[in-house]
RNA sequence: CCACUUUAGAGACCAU
């Protein structure tokens, strides 16, 4: 039943709008099938990713003349996509409107917030935004904390970083790959082999397996620490596995 | 271990 919207999505995702358009007209124009939020959120998401934000703007008001209206998905694909244009502050008024219209923040929204701020480099909106959502009883998850840590790795202060992987692990939170990976890379270029090897050992000790960007996080590492043979050996091992490609 | 849509990680390439 839900056939044409995952074909949209298919197409969308290898960016090839004028096709996923071109079937979006096509279902308009054959009423027994009727358009949902899902087809909009679909088409929107779409575009928001590949940074087209401002004509998927476009697609809320076609919506609302078929008499649907925006749910959280709709809301969250924008407030993205407008957060890695750099124009979060759009995003946070979007986000408002969002409540206005009767729907709640929950973590997604609040973690696409504080990653706009994170890419601008703004960690005090970063924590206002945290401390936010605390009080409206949402709590941080693995992405919170994920970006909270990118964010301060970024910003030069690994230690800061360091010290938030240390507070999930007292908070009971099991670090996945993408948290390791960011450590290993900030790790990496600060020069700090012994950390990156520490990082390695909890990775094997909680069963993580190594996916492509731990790969290439982990090999271009190695080189900046001048572990050319440890490099080659990851590269080696790599090789040996299967790992999915992304 | 999964079946319609939303959030976090690397490098390379290209452009500037």
């Amino acid at each position: 039943p839900y056939s044409h919207n995952i074909f949209i999505d298919g197409l969308c995702k290898q960016k090839r709008f004028s096709e996923a358009i071109c079937c979006f007209q096509e279902l308009r124009a054959r009423k027994e099938l009727q358009l949902c939020t899902v087809t909009f959120n679909t088409i929107m998401s779409g575009l928001c990713n590949t940074g087209y934000v401002d004509v998927a703007k476009l697609f809320v008001g076609m919506m609302l003349k078929y008499g649907l209206v925006p749910d959280r998905f709709s809301y969250a694909s924008l407030a993205h996509g407008l957060s890695v244009a750099g124009r979060t502050e759009e995003a946070l008024e979007l986000c408002e409107d969002m409540e206005m219209a009767g729907i709640e923040p929950d973590v997604v929204t609040y973690n696409i917030l504080i990653n706009g701020f994170r890419i601008l480099g703004l960690m005090d909106c970063v924590w206002r935004l945290v401390r936010e959502m605390i009080l409206k009883g949402l709590e941080p998850d693995l992405v919170t904390y994920t970006i909270l840590i990118t964010g301060h790795c970024e910003s030069g202060s690994v230690d800061v970083g360091m010290r938030i992987r240390k507070e999930m692990l007292v908070r009971g939170f099991q670090l996945n790959i993408v948290t390791y990976s960011v450590l290993l890379n900030a790790l990496s270029k600060q020069g700090r082999l012994g950390d990156v090897n520490q990082m390695l050992d909890e990775m094997k000790t909680a069963g993580l397996d190594m996916d492509i960007v731990a790969y290439s996080t982990l090999i271009y590492g190695y080189c900046k620490l001048g572990e050319i043979d440890k490099a080659l050996q990851v590269c080696n091992m790599m090789r040996s596995k299967i790992v999915p490609p992304n």
